[in-house]
DNA sequence: TTAGGCGCTGTTAGCGGTAACATAGGCCGA
DNA sequence: TCGGCCTATGTTACCGCTAACAGCGCCTAA
């Protein structure tokens, strides 16, 4: 392979190569490219011709030392199999796409210290900003998010002290309420099923804040089942024949999740068993995928795409200039008692 | 707020700041810092003491403009919350785990300007390679990836002529084997259901690849139905209904993608309806989800893990200075029978 | 007539790193 | 004793772009 045939881009172009194009500065062809400052609409134009017939593609990495910007938003959130991340990052883009920011994903597995190398990474790129999971961090990862001088919102969790600004929800007040419906109801034996990752900081203070409320009123949960990875529906289905099998006389099963709830009801239905009257089930989450179950999983809507919005917005209005103090939004989910909680 | 007390980064740190603390040139921290070229193990341990104590996080824009070297990799797809995307993610990610390459992810909506939008914007980091769905783009899409001289992989499709790379299986095969079995099994009147979008060139594709393979058995589609947004699930519920409602003698019912599948699924149990017995179902895609339900659903695993990861090996093996030549990786899903197709 | 302003364009000096080369000392064998 | 070579470190010149300022013609109001 010598040297082949007609217009190859031998290096890649750089303003210089527009500006020798069109005839002007590389000043005034950067001026173009970025609509900034005057420029006659001759020039404008043809530098757009030249830069189009060439292929120019700006160089950001040159143009982000220099100008000391960087468009970006770091955002860096557990996991994108949990359909929960992709609503928030929805909310987060929605919000963004106005204002010339883009966000860049990090996926941590749930673990602390890949969230600390993920920060490292993205904040080694000088990011406007960096939205991140819970309030849960390591020292490192809290001292690199205190010190990177850039606005940064812990999203989903408030139950804790954020770095700087947080958005969402309390899990510990969410477990709490979904227990006292249930126990309002009616039932009384109670079990949880869940997941076993030590690091899902959430899920845990729900199950703290439910068993806080049973406590209150006088109970206890009588069992609980854990598991890790594979098929949450299926898990669903299988944790809830564990319980069942071990504990018959439980009346309610809660669950960490939606996805292992929906197991869990289509297991029920399978054997017949009579939901809500016999045994009631709730889930956490609100997910879509409920909306086609047979019945209608009771459940707390986890405020994800408002919770992606807010965050986004507290960035874009510091990134345009607003000096806005540290502040915690808390919003407030609502329960979807569905078909699986027993009225009374 | 005027002056806070303390150590305050009033702005941030620089390789200079470092070299001053420890006592030693920039160059020699910077060769510290990316582990490169010799220095002693006194020196190299005094630096890492001063970049700790200081917190000084490397800036990857300037390192990056001076080494002509970036370790990114774009990813373009279509959407997050098919969960097909985020499994073909984990397969790229995992590979490029170990290579010092890290995936930034873009995503499109499905629209094929918003994907020459996000390539521009992408392409302006100067990433090591850009790996990115389908086959189909814009006009000015194929150029840019033409002229960016750096490995691009296309992926989940081959019946197309990639810029480059591509690794996938074919759609229009996918379609034409499902058929084949359908037919077998003996079902005759036969109906789709799917999605709306015109955009999503691969269902279209398997839907051609369908039609094709009943032309040659004699047959042809009794009914079709489309759908667009909401929850898939419910979606599958409601078009079946219509369909079944419709034509009230269909007895196989091909879907789009798994999820609508599932919804069909569980609408005809719930009815009662003989599944595989009267109406045969099977869906595409193979997820997970299917494990938990009451029945498994015929489908095609569309091979995504191994998609993604055979991808970034692709971009991994050019980056590390093989000069391969452009290849297509064509893959092989499977059929599986799940209970929703008789046997015979 | 002229100072001042405006519209447009160019020049200069970095941004914070790294490649490539230079240098200083120490050790070795011939 | 000396050249050669190694190790450990420093120096210099950019990478491709933009902020900031300078300059030039032209118009306008005093």
């Amino acid at each position: 392979m010598t040297k082949s045939s007609g217009i190859e881009p031998r290096r890649t172009l750089t303003l210089r190569d527009v500006s020798e194009a069109s005839g002007v500065s590389e000043m005034t062809v950067s001026r173009v490219l970025r609509n900034r400052g005057d420029v006659s609409a001759a020039t404008r134009e043809r530098v757009l011709e030249a830069a189009r017939r060439l292929g120019y593609v700006p160089n950001k990495i040159a143009g982000a030392l220099a100008s000391q910007r960087v468009n970006l938003v770091g955002v860096i959130i557990p996991s994108l199999k949990n359909m929960v991340f992709p609503e928030v990052m929805s909310g987060i883009s929605e919000v963004l796409e106005n204002t010339g920011l883009q966000p860049v994903v990090g996926v941590t597995n749930y673990s602390p210290e890949r969230e600390e190398t993920v920060l490292y990474e993205m904040l080694s790129w000088r990011p406007s900003g960096v939205i991140l999971a819970g309030l849960e961090h390591t020292t490192a990862a809290r001292a690199m998010l205190g010190q990177a001088g850039i606005p940064i919102v812990e999203i989903m969790d408030i139950d804790g002290t954020p770095v700087d600004c947080a958005v969402g929800i309390s899990h510990r007040r969410a477990g709490r309420q979904m227990a006292e419906a249930i126990v309002a109801s009616g039932y009384r034996k109670i079990a949880f099923l869940g997941t076993q990752m030590p690091n899902d900081f959430r899920a845990r203070k729900r199950l703290d804040g439910f068993e806080e409320a049973l406590k209150r009123a006088g109970m206890a949960l009588v069992d609980r089942e854990f598991y890790e990875g594979g098929s949450a529906l299926l898990k669903g289905r299988e944790m809830t024949q564990a319980v069942l099998d071990r504990s018959p006389d439980v009346d309610f099963l809660y669950y960490s999740n939606d996805m292992i709830g929906a197991g869990g009801l289509l297991y029920c239905l399978d054997r017949g068993i009579d939901v809500p009257g016999k045994i009631g089930l709730a889930g956490f989450n609100g997910v879509e995928l409920l909306d086609g179950l047979p019945r209608r999983l009771a459940t707390m809507d986890a405020c994800r795409l408002e919770i992606g919005r807010r965050a986004a917005e507290i960035i874009a209005k510091r990134n345009a200039g607003a000096e806005v103090a540290p502040e915690v939004i808390e919003l407030f989910p609502t329960l979807q008692p569905g078909d699986t909680i027993r009225h009374r």
